[in-house]
DNA sequence: GATATTTATTCAAGTTCTTGGATATTTGCG
DNA sequence: CGCAAATATCCAAGAACTTGAATAAATATC
């Protein structure tokens, strides 16, 4: 269907790039780049390569994350820091951070695509993020303690 | 003083056009170019004209207005329709709007770079501006007044 | 409306960017 | 360790961007 009939420059791909790492399950360059071909986009995969690289995204386990970039924001590398505690409930997930650090946590976790995430709460040291139903929680919950326990080095050297 | 011994990107430059537009009164385009100058960036009058066509910025009377480009924001051509009165007072400036418009207005007033504003306060149909002294005030209310009138066509076609 | 000032555009040259193909490197797993 | 999968990097060619000089167009001034 998706038959974009247009060369699309580079920043075009990117953020197509964000929005299918955001709707599918992505784990290799390869897919990513499967996944534009669908969408009319072709690139080698050494593109796809440098434009996570560029974007900023984190591969976690078999699954990407993009946390787009918004300098004045905190990144996604606060979170092995900030985060404390992950608990899944119902279709919640109950995060529990250091004092005064649950508005800087959900701020990030509002950004980062990939995510079912639907929205967060914020306290002082706790944050409530729903999702839609308790599977996407469950695997909310997962993902973060994995962003939290990886070496948050992202897919490349972003110059 | 001033002897940035670098060949500056294309981005410095701009970015220290805003500032050199904030900080002095510049009115031309050669009246730019020898700021620039001055701070040790050598450029072409026809170098700042585009410069300033991308940046958006504003020329009303004789002085050079810039609104950080922010998509998601609104932007400085809300005013002709948003603002329905100005009046200055002592060191502020009392704007009149639309209902439920105020906060857009502040928000663009916040954001332009060569008004002497050092914060502002949005109700629902009026924006407190806050200048240093009267004569700034006074300034503000002249230029936001001219803004209104002004055809908000910026200064180049921003492709 | 003629002149001077200010700004925009055209042109050409030099530079940088972008990208695919090939290849090297890294990572994960037995 | 050795193999396979995944990712990063080198290289070269073409595309796109950047910029000054010259010039045209627009605007202001008298």
């Amino acid at each position: 269907m998706g038959a974009t009939r247009a060369p699309v420059d580079k920043t075009t791909r990117q953020d197509l790039i964000l929005r299918l790492i955001s709707e599918r399950d992505l784990g290799t360059q390869q897919g990513v780049a499967e996944a534009l071909a669908d969408e009319g986009v072709e690139v080698a995969q050494a593109t796809v390569s440098r434009d996570l690289a560029e974007l900023g995204v984190l591969k976690v386990g078999n699954r990407y994350l993009a946390l787009p970039h918004d300098p004045g924001s905190a990144g996604i590398e606060v979170l092995p820091s900030f985060v404390l505690g992950i608990v899944p409930a119902r279709n919640q997930v109950v995060i529990h951070t250091r004092d005064g650090t649950a508005g800087a946590v959900s701020s990030v976790l509002d950004r980062v695509k990939g995510l079912k995430i639907l929205g967060t709460i914020a306290g002082q040291d706790t944050v409530l993020a729903i999702s839609s139903d308790d599977e996407a929680a469950e695997e909310v919950a997962g993902l973060i303690a994995d962003v939290c326990r990886a070496k948050t080095r992202p897919a490349g050297n972003v110059e």
